[in-house]
DNA sequence: GATGAATGAGCCTTCATTCAT
DNA sequence: GATGAATGAAGGCTCATTCAT
């Protein structure tokens, strides 16, 4: 606990104090392990701070209330999630069909699917249905990420001359990645990540003429 | 709601006291509407009461704590909803295309799809995952249900001369289906029934040659 | 628990309806036991109704209120007591060395010694004193009693040519029983019934020469 | 109680927040005072804050819940009385005479033997029968005590040539004792502190040759 | 007389929030 | 910045009491 008298260069001990973005971002990760593990009803600031390590007054301090620590978390995983999509797709290229599969991809990004994240994430749409300000950030996550994946499957549709409704089948792919989060974070006994991904793989195949079909899932 | 001067012959007044079962269940579908609107985290008994029009003190007596009350509700749901599709399929007769859309389709029955109940389905599923109580039940519903749909997969598989994993079509017609409902629970401004129901059967006629394609959505 | 057509004398049957005084006197009896399982702070109006086999309902309508059953199991307790002494010392005749012996004996009758009456005197004890309307009743259980036993030792003294003072001499021996009762109750390993009316003879023996060297502790 | 227009060096201003050792002494301390004024079951949470003149979510911060506050409450108690006989023994001497003559006297020392101490520990006592956490501190306050109590009775039977038995005896000056307790604080109009002491000291007399006969039981 | 559903006051407890240090 | 004692609103639960049947 003591810490007068510390040697110079002890760089295992952490700062008594820390930059106002590290303290933001370390309670923010200890709300999605405490939401994780409890769920969203039972989620105190008291839970939270003692998964971070610090004291629960420091939490009011950083976030104000815990409806803005909780909103703060939320943003958080919403524009992490926008992130991590946009550079997966950034990265695959101008083709349309590289595209769609990154951003289909993306969604198992290990920085993104992991359990403390979807379980969260479970919580929060949860929650949505009652409250008018989650539901924009909870609904399908992200508009632009909405806009884009019908953007795709139109130029899909284009390039490999279908017709199918890129509105309906854009849907369908992004609620069954949906499906398959929640399937891994509620079913007792869940399949395989590399068989989620089989999954999703295999619905946008059935939409476009088996584009994918020679997709390694374990990757 | 007066009751003060009430003309002679007014059978509407409700009794003064009811048999066990059926305060059960005024008290239970009370939850749902408040689970509906205020959200799984800010139900309260109170609430419940008020809703049902009865003192708190009877939500205790008969569902013993709040606990037994929203694990009760969960059940109810949980049984409606086996009801509702077993229901369906049996009026659809033997045939497996009749039988799967009719599955389908029974999702979307009024008694079992109104805002209330999807609402309250939400917030039960983003509780589950941190309460191995609710997750059988939430999971996918319905193991039976799991099963079934597994089965017709591979019948319409043969009938069609298809050859198409039933273990993910299956999964993805069902996660369809939940994702549209969590759509219609969540998206500010979501699509109404009939492209609810025209998107699963998108989803349908993708995985089984169009077998679907002449079926009216607005049933 | 049909009663119809029951056959004429059956007499094992409890009667559906009882006269005042039989059910006031189970519900006492079952009050004491409740008592004494529970402690009177944590004794329910539900607990005695189902101890005694009844619907709560007519707790209420036999006694009023808790209030009142709980003064009336104590006055059943007070009156009970009294009446077991008066009728020990009545049959022991005019000798106040047979009456001392016989009134000391009496609180160990089997009727008045049982472990839950011993339970609910020490219950109501802990509560008389911050209960004004117990107090007169708990003391030294009875008034009469406490004049009596001092007239006794007045008594003895004149007989043995004997000064002590006979009001310390009655206290001490009123309140050995008392503290040999609680002890009963309270010790983890108790003595026996034997070793407690030795007790109390080894008291009065210190007083009054001995007189009382060769009873025997058993019977 | 009033502190606006507080003048300048006002020292009594009880701090606003204190140590937890002294918070938890202050709250038992009222824990003590509502026990005796109220009894034990209808101790609430509410008096004993308001009697600390604190808030009652202090309570349940220092103390996690009713039922520990009360067994606190307890434990406080029994070590302060055996910590009370031990200091008197100590001070007495090594004659076994003045040890005894100490210990008897020592459950009348006024910080032991205040109304409010007597009418809680006959609180206590009460619910001791039917809560066993409570029975090995209340049984006879202090297996120590007993122990103690007993080794002394020997040792006087030893000097004063006596052969009385040294159980039973040391039996009966415990009871004598707390049977004066209860009395002084059940009994309408109790006796004074110096004839309970004498009633004791009687009792000591009986057995050991009147060796206490010049006590001054004023003191 | 007897039943048990219904009521509501009162209690214990939790927990977000404040604030002196 | 950081701490943790202190506050008090709010909610779950118990249980004595009532009353229609």
């Amino acid at each position: 606990m003591e810490q007068h008298d510390a040697p110079l260069d002890a760089p295992q001990d952490p700062p008594r104090t820390m930059p106002r973005d590290d303290r933001r971002a370390q309670l923010i990760e200890a709300t999605i392990k405490v939401i994780a593990k409890m769920g969203y009803a039972r989620t105190t600031m008291s839970d939270v701070a003692r998964t971070a390590g610090l004291s629960h007054g420091l939490v009011n301090f950083h976030f104000q209330s815990k409806e803005n620590l909780l909103l703060e978390t939320l943003l958080f995983l919403s524009a992490e999630y926008h992130a991590n999509w946009q550079a997966a797709v950034a990265e695959a290229g101008a083709n349309p069909q590289d595209q769609l599969l990154a951003l289909l991809m993306a969604d198992f990004h290990p920085a993104i699917c992991t359990p403390d994240r979807l379980s969260a994430w479970s919580a929060f749409w949860g929650e949505a249905a009652s409250r008018p300000i989650y539901q924009d950030r909870c609904g399908s996550f992200d508009a632009a990420y909405n806009a884009f994946i019908e953007t795709l499957c139109v130029q899909m549709n284009n390039e490999l001359g279908l017709n199918s409704d890129p509105i309906r089948v854009s849907r369908i792919l992004r609620v069954t990645i949906q499906g398959v989060w929640l399937d891994l974070m509620t079913l007792p006994n869940a399949y395989s990540m590399s068989e989620a991904r089989a999954t999703v793989i295999t619905a946008a195949n059935a939409f476009f003429s088996n584009v994918f079909r020679n997709i390694d899932f374990e990757a």
